[in-house]
DNA sequence: CAGAATCCGTTAGGATACTG
DNA sequence: CAGTATCCTAACGGATTCTG
């Protein structure tokens, strides 16, 4: 009944700025994999078949899409170790995809809230 | 080079919750338009040509299949004034629509970002 | 105006098999 | 292990037309 905070809003070139900033964000941190395929990366998970079994769902075709997608973002690097035998290759975090941080955090913290909510607290 | 805050990184148990929390945050306001539209409604667009208006390159099919998924996630309120003529017909936010404020901000923040850094500063 | 209905092309992505 | 190659289907979503 009270209301605090009752105005949050947008003017009119916020909502267009907004409009194309989230545009932009999602085009290349949606999907259904991105942003689970960052989550397993940043863990720890770094070789491709440890990520396949980490991200439960995800075919190699698929994996290995994503994979290149984010690693033309910047958002992981692929470092092949050729020293070892047999050749190992690995898909580590990058200093850009610290600039997520804030975003899994948020992202994460409205899904569980919403989890509870749909199933009932 | 100097490396201050180096080691962000997920326990395993926090990497499995986040990738389902992630995922359920994903499955409601990921996809293409959802966000886009309830930015335009909290702005205060909200008729349907108003909103398709606004809203460039979304068609009225996929507007109205959007709408109701919002709607059905508590997201957006349809309200129908059929003490006016002709009826009109509005989506409004809701107390729920708040929540999604953080959300916003972060992934509006971070797409100018990367945009900046992807158009060269 | 606020959609629903229809049609249809594109794409995401799953399943499976295969390779160096 | 680290993928690639093929095939295939379901879902996304655009264009257009129609309606109360």
């Amino acid at each position: 009944m009270g209301n605090k905070e009752q105005k949050w809003a947008y003017s009119e070139p916020e909502c267009i700025k907004r409009l194309l900033s989230v545009e932009d964000a999602m085009y290349v941190i949606g999907g259904k994999w991105k942003l689970k395929i960052v989550i397993a990366v940043v863990t720890g998970h770094n070789r491709f078949n440890e990520l396949q079994r980490t991200i439960k769902g995800i075919s190699a075709r698929v994996l290995s899409n994503e994979l290149k997608d984010l690693e033309e973002n910047g958002l992981i690097q692929r470092v092949v170790h050729s020293d070892r035998m047999p050749v190992v290759v690995e898909y580590i975090k990058t200093e850009y995809t610290k600039t997520l941080k804030d975003v899994l955090d948020t992202l994460g913290d409205w899904g569980i809230k919403h989890k509870k909510k749909i199933t009932g607290k």
